[in-house]
DNA sequence: TGCCCCACGTGATTTGGATCAATATGCGCT
DNA sequence: AGCGCATATTGATCCAAATCACGTGGGGCA
């Protein structure tokens, strides 16, 4: 299960394998969960940290008029609710979308090693960073872009996000995600989501079918995305 | 200068006087900038951390086809680049929005800091938290509220935001926004923002004119946005 | 084997906001 | 005081995506 871990190990890169495995070592309670477990729901109590060692979930809001809106997509070796965790304020849910390895980092582990090793806290700051890039390029997409840019926009950053991961092999990896959960991420409707993913088959782009992606013409792709993968860091440079 | 900064050093307060001090001190190179001078322009070379003493500031991002998308607003107490200076990649420009006076925070120093000082990474991180919140929230805003939903959720974001760093008297701030940069924000035009303005303003909800908001009925108006500041932590509490 | 449920597919119609096109209005600058 | 530019206002028209309505197909389960 290490293993899994620090394979995975995103936006980590400069730490020591010392701390990796106290990162990795301080992981309990490993559990399969089905697809659709949620991790954190609004209202509860929050507590410990997930990390994921395989599946995929995400991050969701629901708004009032019971309209849902995801908020991040969460892949193998991603640390889940930080946010949650440390603010103490859960604003949010989480869900697997897949069949999911998880494990649980407990508050007080976690703790600990930050204490420890301040190097840790800086890896969290780091990959943060991250995170907030994708945020931000989402932003941009869901404001500017039409319905087809944001489809490949968002298919661009994931298949970049898995081939960081080591899990994607040449223009093709697993996208276990239905036409809803695309709607609801890229503020959609499903209806509409099946005409643009027709429309990018139909021009042989990109294929999105049983739950895998198929980039057939990866630069025409991006060029509808305006995708530019320079906010993907595979592994956070350190400053210090 | 000290004292302006440390006074409105948001999301910092947990750190101590002595830090505040350090951050403080290790600011350099005061100035004062006209509105719309830029901070940082994609393709520059990346290097200081700024920081807004007074006045206002935006970070956004040119698409291909001219379009500008505003991905965050910064007010006085914000640092504004340090994911530029972190990741060391432009992917944003910022700009001032009013005239405003601003130190720079040059990198040497900021390593030197947080090495001295773990507790000053933590408090980074933290504030960066917070900010990825902001985020989401206009993630939320994009993908499923409608215009005027749009335009009432990010009033009451920035009042809140105004108020928790003491710049803000009852139900009214300054709000130096032209609907041009509203509209660049909300993903909508400056001609359909301001019909959303004047339909507030005729409902007697709040109005937004010369530079400053007016709530007229709160609640109204948090209702409209769906709005729950429980992200916008004044300060974030520490967890360790 | 057949039933049900959920994901996908597709046409017809509606609509929120964009786009196009003119004016107004205010404000810094000479 | 008056010119000139940036910002705000308002109407008419258009269009991307939502909404509504229905059909299809596969896979788990009684």
């Amino acid at each position: 299960m290490s293993n899994a871990f620090v394979r995975h190990l995103s936006g980590y890169g400069h730490l020591d394998d010392t701390e990796k495995a106290l990162l990795a070592g301080a992981c309990r309670n490993l559990r399969e969960l089905p697809a659709g477990a949620h991790l954190i729901r609004e209202g509860d109590e929050p507590d410990p940290v997930f990390v994921i060692l395989e599946g995929w979930a995400c991050g969701y809001k629901i708004l009032p008029d019971g309209g849902r809106q995801i908020i991040s997509f969460m892949l193998p070796g991603d640390f889940c609710d930080i946010h949650i965790a440390i603010l103490q304020a859960i604003d949010h849910s989480i869900m697997t979308l897949t069949k999911a390895t998880v494990a649980s980092l407990p508050r007080a582990e976690m703790e600990a090693l930050i204490q420890a090793r301040p190097m840790l806290t800086q890896a969290f700051w780091w990959s943060q960073l991250v995170d907030q890039s994708i945020s931000r390029s989402w932003i941009v997409s869901m404001g500017r872009r039409k319905s087809v840019e944001r489809v490949a926009h968002l298919m661009c950053e994931l298949y970049i996000r898995m081939r960081n991961i080591g899990l994607a092999s040449d223009h093709e990896c697993r996208m276990p995600l239905t036409q809803l959960v695309l709607a609801d991420a890229l503020g959609l409707t499903p209806v509409h989501v099946n005409r643009v993913l027709r429309s990018l088959k139909a021009a042989k782009v990109m294929e999105l079918s049983h739950g895998s992606l198929q980039i057939l013409e990866p630069e025409k792709l991006a060029q509808i995305a305006g995708f530019d993968g320079n906010y993907l860091h595979e592994r956070v440079h350190g400053f210090v």
